[in-house]
DNA sequence: TCATCAGTTGCGCAAGTACGCAAGCACCGA
DNA sequence: TCGGTGCTTGCGTACTTGCGCAACTGATGA
């Protein structure tokens, strides 16, 4: 594992923050299942419009998703498979965690 | 990808959270290279020992980061290899987004 | 042009977080 | 038993974040 600088380590947390929030962790395993719309994204997550779009500019600003506009619609999908990647193993880390924690 | 529950999400994002602050990953760097004393990371990181005390707690509660004691001194080391592959993955995800972003 | 729909942005509040400093606690050597 | 070392905890402050609500922007269709 190489060090990192200040810098790239600041734009590393901001990834991480991005993943730090239930909803956002929701709107990634949505968009798993293909790009969504603003809208919809909040029905499914369950959330007001403006909020949606809070959380989206978050995701957005940390590289995590990419937007399309379609008429006057904005169609958002994950900008990568690796985000998939990386929430899968934090998954399993926090699962492992769990078996080692409560002794299941 | 599987949909989670709200609680389980709940417990992803606190490893995203905890993931999600610059000295918490250099923390993260150095454990990479073997187990170190609280004074020592607060040292090599750069802070004061009571806030480097703080940090330790946020991974270890995350179940990134396992204490050991020996004698009077606390020792502490990543909880699990994919810690680092999970860091990694993210240090990818940056990476590639800076080259689409910068266009180099 | 005007009303409407989809998203974004501004604002205010409540809650959470990082930090420094001081105090407390636990362990060890003398 | 006492002083010192190593770490944790409590407290106050400044900053950040998630949210709802209202206002705004930009595209669409009549």
């Amino acid at each position: 594992m190489a060090l990192s600088t200040e810098n790239e380590r600041q734009r590393f947390a901001a990834i991480g923050r991005a993943l730090g929030d239930p909803k956002r962790l929701c709107v990634l395993e949505t968009l798993a299942r293909g790009e969504r719309s603003v809208s919809e994204l909040s029905r499914e997550v369950g959330c007001q419009v403006p909020n949606m779009s809070q959380h989206l500019a978050v995701l957005r600003s940390a590289g995590l998703v990419d937007a399309r506009r379609d008429r006057s619609t904005v169609y958002y999908r994950l900008a990568d498979p690796r985000v998939l990647d990386a929430y899968r193993l934090i998954q399993t880390i926090a699962g492992s965690d769990r078996e080692r924690t409560s002794g299941t």
